[in-house]
DNA sequence: CATTTAATTTAGTTATTACTAATATTATTT
DNA sequence: AAATAATATTAGTAATAACTAAATTAAATG
């Protein structure tokens, strides 16, 4: 638990767990949606949620899939989760989805293993 | 809340905010429980801490109390608590309490203002 | 097996934060 | 008002953490 406390420390790893809260991302998704930071610094930060127990990655192919691990929040699920459904963070939400989607067109189709 | 998370987020804080829960302190009270760091430092924590929400001080003569603001933890009180609450964790308390009531000897007596 | 794609790791840089030592402030006592 | 006590502030240093760019690993495809 004190090491989950350290990994939401940061804004940038809370919004990293907020986009695979729903759903499995891969990293690049996810460096796309943020969009100001390194592919590599993305990678970082995975490593460090994971071993924080936040989040948890398996393979996929050439792909990593990354999605949260809900329970290991304990306390501050509550908190985080109304963060999040505030209706600006929504929005913000929905626009970074799309971009996500979009960037990735010349790359990222058929998987398999 | 923001700001909360990250005073939270290194031990030595919450280690101060464990000395103010249950009664005020005293600066010199908490720099003296702590032992391996400056005055300096305890005052800069307190400060944090004071800009957070999370602790308050009120002055008492040339001393200035500090007590934890419980409300402001939201989420992270039940943790903190459950923490706080461990059978070692009670043990160390007792002993750095004896310490900080031993240290002042030849100073802190009457108060008044 | 050479290429390509996706992700990770590493080395080095920058920014942030915790810390110390010294100085300054504030209130009390003499 | 001078001396003392308690705390606060500041300047500078050391440790940590975030970041970038480049090199590396791993899997899939031609």
């Amino acid at each position: 638990m004190e090491r989950v406390l350290s990994a939401l420390a940061t804004p940038r790893r809370r919004e990293i767990l907020r986009l695979v809260w729903h759903e499995e991302r891969t990293a690049g998704e996810i460096h796309r949606s943020l969009g100001d930071v390194t592919f590599g610094a993305v990678s970082q930060h995975l490593r460090v949620l994971a071993e924080s127990g936040l989040v948890k990655g398996r393979r996929d192919g050439r792909r990593r899939l990354y999605r949260a691990r809900k329970g290991e929040l304990g306390p501050f699920r509550a908190w985080l989760e109304s963060t999040w459904d505030s209706a600006l963070y929504q929005l913000k939400l929905r626009a970074e989805l799309e971009e996500a989607r979009r960037g990735p067109r010349p790359g990222e189709r058929r998987r398999r293993r």
